[in-house]
DNA sequence: CCTATTGTTTGATGTCTTCAAGCATCGAGT
DNA sequence: ACTCGATGCTTGAAGACATCAAACAATAGG
């Protein structure tokens, strides 16, 4: 019989898990030469591509940042820009061949988090998938 | 009978419940007018002072960077530095008051995981709590 | 058309981050 | 006590991140 632990507590281990994941994942992007913010937008653009208004709403951030963020990953051919066909303003933003590879790496090397959750059992890995879906739900 | 998600899915999920947990405290912290690395530091430093060099490992990052953030929020008197008793060479920080209270009303402010958290049953809390605890181990 | 809105970029300013270099202090060994 | 290497912190330089205000082009709705 667990004892329950209290919201601050769980607050608290939440925190620390999240705070090692995002090292986790800092240092992955790092090894690969890029920053946590190179590396996240990576992450949103490997699902589809997204316009440069879409990005800075996803990564809630002002748009005039990913200017600058885009440029330097344009820069080293993990993404290019490509304007709309339907509406000239808008800028697109896909990965590259190259990108996606990166991305993929980056996840591959998240060494910590990858052993933590190959400490779990198949029952655990579902139980922990329901409950983070109804606190962080999409 | 739930399905069994595969890895790549829990890691995806997972990398989507940091995203969301960690823009929520960046918001919390912005509207006290703190950059997330200003309030991650408070976070650290909430439980017991530590030295600069100890915030700097803990934190991930170079010592000097550790000096400017702390040099910000002493400005703002969210912090204090210390020279130790038994070593002239280190420094130790302290909340002051008003920073205590910052960090507080930071936590209380995290309405997106407040919220999500709120929506478990005592049972799931202390599951989530316990799988967090594996695969996030201190 | 005219006008308001939207998408993106630019420039300014401040913060973050890392690296190399510097100074002060400590500690171990002589 | 003295030297020397290691340690703790700060400074300066350079690049990245972040936000704001302002500019520009293109769109959409009247």
């Amino acid at each position: 019989m667990p004892s329950i632990p209290s919201k601050a507590q769980l607050m608290e281990l939440l925190a620390h898990s999240v705070s090692t994941h995002y090292a986790d994942f800092t240092t992955a992007a790092a090894d690969m030469g890029l920053t946590s913010s190179q590396a996240k937008t990576l992450t949103v653009l490997r699902r589809a591509p997204a316009s440069m208004r879409s990005l800075a709403v996803t990564l809630a951030c002002d748009a005039s940042n990913m200017t600058g963020i885009i440029d330097r990953l344009e820069k080293r051919d993990l993404v290019r820009r490509e304007v709309s066909a339907t509406d000239r303003r808008v800028k697109n933003v896909a990965l590259t061949e190259t990108g996606e590879k990166a991305i993929d790496t980056i996840r591959e090397r998240m060494e910590q988090t990858q052993t933590g959750l190959d400490s779990l059992s198949d029952e655990e890995r579902a139980e922990l998938f329901r409950l983070l879906t109804v606190v962080f739900p999409r």
